[in-house]
RNA sequence: GCUCCCUUCGUCUAGUGGCCUAGGACAUCGCCCUCUCACGGCGAGUACACGAGUUCGAAUCUCGUAGGGAGCACCA
């Protein structure tokens, strides 16, 4: 037929991780971009467990992967899918493949493959597979049978990589992969393509640490008569020295990031920059990464993770966030430090005075502390530096005109503390300083009036009497 | 060892042959703002891994070299 086809293709992405550990920012960001493509594109995102290995894969890692993607609102449309659960399938792709000559039975033992590669890698070979079985006619016996996958002798393999362009694999460098281990289970590789055929995956987006199996799950796909999905391989994510991030070498659970007070909407952001731009732009709501983000426009370099960035990008996204947004995050941060707080209204009003403040919700959680409990103890030096004498009376005159204030609000009590520091001839820092120490015990807060303001008439007095009690005795 | 990938300020990046004596951001330092701490504003230093070639002209194209990374399992 003559006509144009013009087909209307739902693109389908996929997230895949092997729950053999926690989810870290590397699994995140593939997660995001796979995620963020579909979106942008209207798609589907499916989520999917790739548990085949029994021994390593856990029931824990695999709540906290969806918790970590849950807690980042990544949310899939699709799954999750368990290949432990897709064994029939596997299975029967396997007898098709031996059926139509695609796939053999290799009756090499353990000793004999590793001869074999002992031999080749002192002859400075790359160690591989040499197909000894692959035209095998006959069974052989006693010896339990694994299945490899006939590959392509000649030719070469073309992988139209949207991240890293065409690469070019030759099919002499490819050996015949295991798909099926002799006690019957399915290998990676082999799950991988079956399941992106079968879940119609559209877009392949993964950590370029994969690249090199590329070429042969797309002989795979061919060989099942499937055409292979678009291919984009992101860089890797190396920690801060530029050193590759493991488990032991710096990499933490995105829940640790949580934890810490980072808020997800800014975790993200700090990841979608990694190896992405737009222009000159830093800040990014989630709805414009769903927008603007192109894998087409990721970068082939890995980058080193910097935490400092990080923290700042978290500060303009709480800036930026409107303050009932935050409560409910800082309440939970203020509960680890042992605060309960009932009202959300004092929250607001605290997170207006300390978000530009604070980098991490955690941080502003500790610095806000002294709203809820008194201090016990004053910081020493400072309380030398500032409290003299002479303004422990200042501070006496200031208690008084507190306390004839008929609002009780941050202009008003501003416009208090300055005409007392002016009545003594003061500047009102001397004066701002000494009330600080007293009502929060150290030399840092929000601006004074605003502090007061928050922490209530009655508060207020009460701290600024035990504090003069306090210094007037020393 | 073999195959594949990568290489612009300390870090994330802009840059697709002339707009680049290389732009932005984080970090650093200085100044301003200022009741503290911040936020904010202004400014400074700092980079095209190296070597050849193509070209009137190269961060940008080609080839080498070096360095880094991944893969080469009955792991994923």
């Amino acid at each position: 037929m003559g006509s144009v086809k013009l087909q209307i293709m739902t693109i389908r992405t996929r997230f895949a991780p092997s729950p053999t550990g926690f989810l870290h920012i590397g699994g995140l960001r593939t997660a995001l971009f796979s995620w963020a493509y579909a979106r942008r594109h209207g798609g589907v995102f499916v989520l999917r467990v790739e548990d085949t290995d029994l021994e390593r894969s856990s029931s824990e890692a695999i709540a906290q992967i969806l918790d970590g993607l849950s807690w980042a609102g990544l949310s899939h449309d699709e799954g999750p899918y368990f290949q432990t659960q897709r064994f029939d399938r596997y299975k029967e792709v396997i007898e098709a493949m031996l059926a139509t000559g695609h796939a053999y039975r290799c009756y090499c033992t353990k000793g004999e493959l590793d001869q074999m590669r002992a031999q080749q890698t002192a002859q400075g070979q790359k160690p591989r597979y040499d197909g000894r079985c692959r035209d095998l006619k006959e069974v052989r016996l006693g010896v339990t049978s694994v299945v490899r996958f006939k590959n392509p002798l000649d030719g070469a393999v073309v992988v139209d990589d949207v991240v890293h362009g065409k690469v070019v694999f030759q099919n002499v460098e490819l050996d015949d992969l295991i798909i099926a281990r002799s006690d019957g289970t399915p290998t990676y590789n082999f799950c991988v393509v079956v399941d992106d055929m079968d879940m119609k995956i559209t877009h392949v987006i993964r950590g370029d640490d994969h690249l090199n199996n590329t070429p042969r799950q797309m002989n795979m796909l061919l060989a099942l008569g499937c055409k292979a999905p678009v291919y984009a391989h992101l860089p890797m994510i190396l920690g801060s020295d530029g050193a590759k991030l493991s488990k032991r070498h710096g990499a933490v659970s995105v829940l640790h990031y949580r934890d810490e007070g980072y808020l997800p909407e800014a975790l993200l952001n700090y990841l979608v920059r990694l190896g992405w731009s737009h222009g000159d732009q830093e800040i990014f709501s989630l709805d414009e990464i769903v927008e603007l983000f192109d894998i087409a426009d990721v970068n082939k370099s890995a980058s080193a993770f910097d935490g400092d960035k990080l923290a700042w990008l978290n500060q303009q996204h709480m800036i930026r966030a409107p303050a009932a947004q935050l409560v409910a995050p800082l309440r939970w941060h203020l509960a680890r430090a042992g605060i309960t707080v009932g009202s959300d209204s004092i929250l607001e009003q605290i997170i207006l005075v300390q978000r530009e403040r604070a980098k991490t919700l955690k941080e502003m959680a500790a610095n806000s502390v002294f709203f809820f409990k008194a201090p016990t103890a004053y910081d020493e030096k400072a309380v030398n530096k500032h409290v003299t004498s002479e303004i422990l009376k200042s501070l006496a005159d200031l208690a008084a005109a507190l306390g004839r204030l008929p609002d009780w609000s941050a202009v008003p009590i501003h416009d208090c503390i300055s005409s007392c520091a002016a009545a003594r001839d003061i500047t009102l820092g001397k004066l701002a300083q000494p009330v600080r120490l007293a009502v929060c015990g150290g030399s840092v807060s929000p601006p004074i009036d605003a502090t007061l303001a928050i922490l209530g008439r009655e508060e207020t007095f009460v701290r600024l009497r035990r504090a003069q009690e306090h210094w007037g005795g020393t």
